[in-house]
DNA sequence: AAGGATACCAACCGCCTGTAC
DNA sequence: CGTACAGGCGGTTGGTATCCT
């Protein structure tokens, strides 16, 4: 190997930890536009202060539009598991069994439900007593099911917990994914979370698009124009007055050049703010759909835009029922006969499965 | 109700591999 | 052939929601 590797990055010259949804957004304009041939000089071209890797990362897990979010089905749990029993830990073959389906997505369902539903089943099918002889690691190096183990306290927790899922994420979980975990919880009521990071808005926000394969890596603007239609939401160019005017702002996104932009968006409380609700992704979701279907554009973004200047504090009438409307009417922007393959909302809100797709052209 | 324990997952870290020079 | 660089991969960690006592 030879000397070892200069640091990717200065770390003490990049930001870290959970991106913020203008950071996404910038990702996003500047791979929509310019592609990504080369993730190390990407942050910079991007005017973003993350390291290359973790654009990279935020990329392939979150932003790119063909990444499936959600539930793993009964039989995608299946299958990983025989497929890890194959090849091992090899995460990112093992995804590559799974169309949308990410390695590191792939590696955390196993460590944290496969590979204890293994452990139990092993625990059940072994004569009792027998347990000693294992549990001394949980190391996820162990290239078949037969030798993952677990401590025994965790193994016991996990059997009273097994059915736990209500976390921030779970609000995204397919509805018509049924696997046993889910199936074992429906007595639960799912509750809404009281917040989301901003991290996970903007994991939320990455599903707006979903689609069949697509190599971004090569910027193709008829492709990937409609993946950042954020009409009007953003621009800057506009006072806050104008934002009552959307059918009359563009779909330009400042990317490079407009430097106050970015440090607006990355400052408005609406997107730091942890209190952001579930239908404000919701909304802000499907209002991108709205663009994308072209469905009662330009009202669409009235609603959406009203929606925002709620959230952003230009609208002192704000009041639950008004964000309920706004919400209804974003709901409306999606077509009944709408097959979407990504869950947008909880199955509590959204009966029967969502399925997108049709940002991106099939190929 | 409070606080500790646990589950979960996004993001980071560092090593490995492939490639260009 | 050696070096440097970039991308990819797998393991680990930190933050937060939820559960439990």
């Amino acid at each position: 190997m030879g000397k070892g590797r200069a640091p990717c990055c200065d770390k003490t010259q990049v930001k870290r930890g959970p991106w913020s949804p203008a950071e996404d957004l910038r990702l996003i304009t500047f791979i929509q536009k310019h592609g990504h041939e080369n993730w190390r000089a990407l942050p910079k071209q991007a005017g973003l202060l993350r390291c290359g890797k973790s654009c990279r990362l935020r990329w392939i897990n979150y932003l790119r539009p063909d990444v499936k979010r959600g539930n793993f089905s009964k039989e995608e749990e299946d299958t990983i598991i025989k497929l890890h029993q194959t090849l091992g830990n090899k995460w990112s073959k093992i995804a590559s069994h799974f169309p949308g389906r990410t390695d590191n997505e792939i590696k955390n369902v196993w460590n944290t439900h496969l590979k204890k539903r293994l452990t139990l089943k092993d625990d059940d099918e072994r004569p009792k007593g027998d347990e000693s002889k294992e549990s001394s690691s949980t190391s996820s190096s162990s290239s078949t099911s037969s030798t993952i183990v677990s401590s025994g306290k965790r193994n016991l927790e996990m059997q009273k917990n097994q059915g736990s899922s209500t976390k921030k994420t779970r609000i995204l979980e397919n509805v018509k994914d049924s696997s046993p975990r889910e199936a074992s919880n429906q007595h639960r009521p799912t509750k809404k979370p009281k917040e989301l990071s901003s991290s996970s808005i903007s994991s939320n926000n990455s599903n707006i698009t979903n689609s069949s394969q697509i190599d971004v890596s090569k910027p193709e603007d008829d492709q990937i124009g409609s993946l950042l239609n954020f009409r009007g939401l953003y621009d800057v160019h506009n006072s806050s007055e104008e934002v009552n005017k959307p059918e009359e702002i563009t779909a330009e996104i400042p990317l490079e050049s407009d430097y106050d932009f970015w440090n607006m968006l990355d400052s408005l409380s609406y997107l730091q703010s942890n209190e952001i609700q579930l239908e404000n992704v919701e909304a802000f979701q499907i209002s991108k759909f709205g663009d994308a279907y072209n469905i009662g554009e330009v009202d669409q973004n009235k609603k959406w835009l009203r929606y925002l200047e709620n959230e952003l504090g230009l609208d002192v009438t704000k009041d639950e029922n008004q964000e309920s409307s706004l919400k209804n009417a974003a709901e409306t922007l999606v077509p009944e006969n709408f097959q979407y393959n990504m869950p947008l909302k909880p199955a509590e809100v959204l009966p029967g499965t969502i399925e997108i797709f049709p940002l991106w052209p099939s190929l």
